[in-house]
RNA sequence: GGCGAUGUAGCUCAGAUGGUUAGAGCAUACGGCUCAUAUCCGUAGUGUCCGGGGUUCAAUUCCCUGCAUCGCCA
């Protein structure tokens, strides 16, 4: 059997973040799992390079196109090792092999007459030298250039797609599996319900030079889809190469919700105008909130990969964004919810359960693997569970549907410490005449040890090496590393010698409570629970942070340009702010300050916290106040800084 | 404006072709154990299953409508 996945390859105008390395995991440990299962596979990604705005990128900073496309393309490859992805090819839209074979596809759809020659029209800004689509429209300005732009129509090269919808739609009837998740085949179902516009897929070069020219119209270049979606088949070395006739036929894409449209259309319908073979399946993943709030550059919200590992550890950071994310649909990381996955899930129920084995192993049979026992009842439901769970991990891997893999993962670490509860193997230890029992219990709990093991190595590849470690197998025992030899329960060979570990997973502390002389006055004040946290705050009343832990809180000064009470609360102002994006921050200070004096002020707010609904009104940061006392009365005091600024200025 | 999705415990979500006590994890309270990373195990809860109307012996589940959020399209 044989597997080609491939991530698309992302755009070199940005910098990879949190999408990029979920979509990049995904196709990794879907390449691992299939591998685990004895296949043969190819797992590839890479980066787009062309087009106009990393023209103006590369002017900006006074560089080549290509220059800055080498720079940013390498901060992509550089960053999957980080987070143990390993492809087994990375592709750039600038490798020579690519623009060949993309100028020879173009002559080809263009021999066959399902290339023309047409007019387009569109919208076209001339401050930013591009046609601006309706959605970037302000108030029907251009938002760089506050002006409308200007309806302009040229000539342009157009592909045939409206002649291949019927067969994409027969198609898509025909193959359930096609576009996955369903909803998102929907989707495309009803888009196609409408009769599909031929694509424009040239740029005159009189505007955009950085890109793959026409092989048939040297005053052009390819505009975007016949350039990027190509590199499936690049990467392949299509049309002549081995790799070609091996992978092409298994071919399935993973892609995040945005780019549905020119996989699920425009590709198959390419693909159909060259007389190929269409992928096998379309994989469709959901956007990562921030909190509540989109991840996007405007806000400063935007969350880096290697940040995230450099703080919980590459594995942490896996298993959280396969396990919280249910595949198709989008998720909201925090960084608490990640700290309770790993204290919750990997330190406590995983780690612990590996540490207590081993520790009892350790003690009871000189750390070595015992013989297994007569079957008792309990032990025969344990056995179940696993194989149970084996079947299901299996089954939702392949449908990538990996946080219920995950779960029925986890269905089995629990039962395994509930196990051990029951059996009581300090019990047994304590009676020589229970020895074979006790190994019986111990040789199960080997057992389940190791098909964790070995159903973690796709998804958490580091810990699973500590734990075949542990249990004193090599990186690459078939009994952990392929799933056709050691799915199967009871292999563990007796006598085996096991190794001393180092915990798995440390247990984190919650994130940072602020506190001290600048109290907040607005968002939501965290419930402080639990009697742990709260011993942990008052620590903190007196305690130092670190400068990183300062830096990660974003202070800025904000206008007010609009104020108003919230109607059933004493305490509560809505203040419209700009900083420099107009943004709304429910503020606890109408008692001290009337809305009519708040217009025109500027105040210091902290604009990265996780926004809040407070009394009906969504809160998108905090304002700072000083709390004081005059002749006995509770003050309140707004913050600001002594001179007019710009407003968003950063405070540090 | 058109089409669609979603709205379930404090939080994140699962679920039932309509039928007795609606589930899981986290959080909370109490109890137990001591092999273990102050971990683990057990018990206890709370829910107008978004609002309103309809069909039905019976609706949280079906139909209509309203509200909220999100997506696709224009």
């Amino acid at each position: 059997m044989t597997t080609y996945i491939t991530t698309p390859i992302y755009y070199v105008n940005a910098q990879p973040h949190l999408g990029h390395a979920y979509t990049t995991i995904v196709a990794d440990t879907y390449s691992r799992f299939r591998k685990v299962c004895g296949e043969d596979v190819r797992f590839q990604t890479g980066t787009d390079e062309h087009g106009d705005k990393i023209a103006e990128a590369a002017l900006k900073e006074q560089v080549s196109p290509i220059e800055y496309a080498n720079r940013i393309s390498a901060l992509y490859r550089e960053s999957w090792p980080l987070l143990d992805i390993v492809p087994d090819n990375f592709i750039r839209t600038t490798d020579p092999n690519h623009i060949k074979t993309v100028q020879r596809v173009l002559q080809q759809v263009y021999d066959q007459g399902d290339i023309y020659f047409g007019e387009y029209s569109g919208l076209y800004c001339k401050g930013c030298e591009r046609f601006l689509t309706e959605k970037e429209l302000v108030d029907g300005n251009c938002p760089d250039h506050q002006r409308p732009p200007e309806k302009i129509t040229e000539q342009n090269y157009f592909f045939r797609m409206s002649k291949y919808q019927q067969q994409l739609l027969d198609h898509i009837h025909a193959h359930p599996d096609f576009i996955t998740p369903e909803r998102y085949r929907n989707e495309v179902l009803s888009f196609l319900s409408e009769p599909l516009e031929d694509l424009c897929i040239s740029r005159p070069i009189s505007r955009l030079t950085w890109g793959i020219s026409l092989p048939f119209d040297q005053n052009f270049v390819t505009y975007v889809w016949f350039d990027a979606l190509i590199n499936y088949l690049t990467g392949l070395d299509y049309p002549d190469g081995k790799l070609f006739h091996q992978y092409w036929p298994v071919a399935e894409h993973v892609i995040a919700k945005d780019i549905l449209k020119p996989h699920a259309i425009y590709w198959p319908t390419m693909l159909l105008a060259m007389g190929l073979p269409l992928y096998q399946r379309l994989h469709v993943h959901g956007y990562w909130n921030v909190g509540e709030t989109k991840m996007s550059k405007s806000i400063g919200n935007v969350v880096r990969p290697a940040e995230l590992v450099a703080e919980y550890g590459v594995d942490t950071v896996r298993y959280f964004l396969l396990r919280e994310m249910s595949f198709g649909l989008d998720a909201s990381f925090s960084s608490a919810a990640i700290v309770t996955r790993q204290n919750s899930d990997l330190a406590n129920d995983l780690g612990n359960l590996f540490s207590r084995s081993l520790a009892m192993l350790e003690k009871y049979t000189d750390a070595t693997v015992p013989a297994p026992g007569a079957i008792e009842e309990s032990d025969a439901v344990l056995r179940q569970t696993a194989v149970q769970m084996l079947s299901q991990y299996h089954e939702s891997m392949g449908q990538f549907q990996f946080h219920r893999a995950l779960q029925s993962v986890w269905d089995l670490i629990s039962h395994a410490n509930k196990y051990i509860v029951i059996s009581e193997p300090w019990v047994l230890a304590k009676d020589p005449a229970q020895q074979p029992r006790l190994h019986a219990v111990l040789n199960n709990l080997v057992e389940c040890l190791r098909l964790l093991t070995l159903v973690l190595r796709s998804v958490m590849p580091q810990t699973s090496r500590k734990m075949a470690a542990g249990l004193g197998l090599s990186a690459d025992d078939p009994l952990i590393a392929s799933f056709s030899h050691g799915a199967q329960w009871g292999l563990s060979t007796a006598g085996t010698r096991l190794q001393t570990t180092a915990a798995l997973f440390p247990r984190m502390d919650k994130p940072g409570k602020e506190s001290g002389a600048i109290a907040p006055t607005g968002t939501a004040v965290q419930k402080i629970s639990s009697k742990k946290e709260k011993k942990k705050v008052a620590v903190a009343e007196v305690g130092v942070i670190e400068f990183a832990q300062f830096q990660q809180i974003d202070l800025r000064v904000a206008e007010v340009i609009a104020a108003e009470r919230i109607v059933k609360s004493d305490r509560l102002l809505k203040l419209t702010v700009k900083a420099p994006e107009t943004r709304t921050i429910v503020a606890g200070i109408a008692e001290y300050y009337p809305p009519e004096e708040m217009v025109g002020r500027q105040v210091l707010i902290v604009a990265n916290l996780q926004p809040v609904e407070i009394m009906g009104v969504r809160s998108q940061g905090m304002v700072l106040a000083a709390k004081t006392e005059v002749a006995g009365e509770k003050r309140l005091v707004l913050t600001a800084v002594s001179g007019l600024v710009a407003p968003g200025s950063k405070v540090a």
